[in-house]
DNA sequence: CGGATTATTGAGGGGATTCAAATGGTGTGG
DNA sequence: CCACACCATTTGAATCCCCTCAATAATCCG
């Protein structure tokens, strides 16, 4: 509906960039002029398989990418081959956005594709541009960057200080409001005991006993391999979650939120 | 010099605004004329004694909060009262940007001066008015954020994959060259065991018999109770730091950088 | 069908925790 | 100026959560 309003002809990919609108309105860019530019200079690139790197040491440094379909995740391997995962990326997140502001950072830091996934790119050159006619789009993006350094902080705290039952449900109720807030409704989240692992600081072997015990408890599924979960409010609550640090609309949502937490707060 | 380039009389605070100023220029935020409009709205509070709340829950959310000088904490308590430090601040930080951009945010996230500090504030109304007269700084605080969230991913690496004598050491180095930015070469960490525990994920207790292996080790100094460094090099060497995810110039350093590192990337 | 990745289960070890107590340093007030 | 309280630091002992190692299913993909 937004193309249509500014009377562009509907590309062959049309849909293709729903994901990334939604982000940005999320982001409260709330001009739809703005809006329909930015998403002008995006150039849809081709799809990515399972596994493969989205972003990393080797691509060329002059472009934004934005994911626009699948799950990705930025990550980091370190001295000892062990993998850091900083976080999931949905569709409509910016994958690399650290490299255009602060571009000597991270050097190591690279994201792949968890699942299938296409992407699209914004040229460094066509950003300057944008960000300096359009001084709203920068704000949205810093708004971006807070939101990505609030799921930091979360995360921090729970591999921090704690168990690593509350742990691992922590990260699945993310992932779960974090699809539900794309309109993805699934249950099933698509990402693999590997993954937890190395998202939460802890090893497969372990991962996998809580996530069995996760089962036991009915928070997830017991009829599948995969993490799916069987009932929301009892993995909150296992998990002590509080997804207001997600900045998400209230709109879609069914969560329980603790109301002695709201009222001294 | 720069008050005196726009021919501005010496406000009787004169220089209390340097930290805030190196902060920017180390933000690349290039325009002059930017940079004195925005100390023009700074207001300069009283000072804050050790121990005390420099922004809480309580506080009034209408002002942004720049630490001038100092050493702050933000942190969160949890449910059993633990307390997890995000990141320490130093002069010319700022203290609660998420605060102005998604105020939903981090309710219980609150800043604590560590030592004596003096804080400036400025209005969130002056603040929407000057991020539009002059949409560079708004690139400047998207900067801040980023520079925040990299420091983040960088302590959940340590914390997430790393034993607690080289966490310990990482954190410590962050903190000699994140003084060093600020041209503040004392080789004492102003910051305590317990501080570096609740930085760290670790117990005090723990904590502490790492600070004796450090000194053991050569890195800190055997003569002190206080966190002192005795070897820069031994402490990044044992800390495995790579210091630029910090994103400093170079210019103050001496840091060694690893070669290797370098040549692969 | 074979190779690779993921999931699962068992056993044993270790790093960090918790509990408990003593010491040293600092500041406040009598 | 000392007494006392308070906090940070230090040390010891016992415990536990999570890790590593190892091996076996189950699943996916080409």
């Amino acid at each position: 509906m937004g193309a249509a309003m500014v009377g562009m002809m509907k590309p062959p990919e049309a849909g293709a960039l729903d994901a990334l609108a939604l982000k940005f309105r999320s982001l409260e860019l709330d001009s739809e002029a703005d809006l329909q530019t930015v998403l002008r200079f995006v150039k849809i690139r081709e799809a990515v398989s399972p596994g493969e790197n989205i972003v990393d040491t080797r691509s060329p440094r002059r472009q934004l990418t934005v994911l626009l379909a699948g799950v990705a995740c930025l990550h980091k391997k370190l001295e000892d081959d062990s993998r850091q995962i900083y976080t999931f990326q949905y569709p409509g997140d910016f994958c690399d956005l650290h490299r255009y502001m602060l571009p000597e950072l991270d050097q190591k830091a690279t994201v792949t594709a968890l699942t299938a996934c296409s992407i699209g790119t914004i040229r460094h050159d066509d950003l300057d541009q944008l960000l300096s006619q359009h001084p709203k789009l920068g704000l949205a993006f810093w708004r971006a960057s807070m939101l990505e350094a609030s799921i930091l902080r979360e995360r921090l705290l729970n591999i921090s200080r704690r168990a690593a039952l509350p742990r691992v449900a922590s990260i699945i109720c993310e992932q779960l409001a974090r699809l539900e807030a794309i309109n993805i409704k699934s249950a099933v989240i698509p990402i693999t005991q590997v993954d937890l692992a190395d998202a939460g600081g802890l090893s497969v072997v372990h991962v996998n006993r809580i996530v069995q015990d996760l089962r036991k408890l009915g928070a997830l599924s017991k009829k599948t391999r995969t993490i799916e979960v069987a009932s929301k409010e009892r993995l909150a609550q296992l998990a002590n979650f509080d997804r207001r640090y997600l900045n998400m609309p209230d709109l879609l949502s069914d969560w329980k939120i603790d109301i002695e937490e709201l009222a001294d707060s």
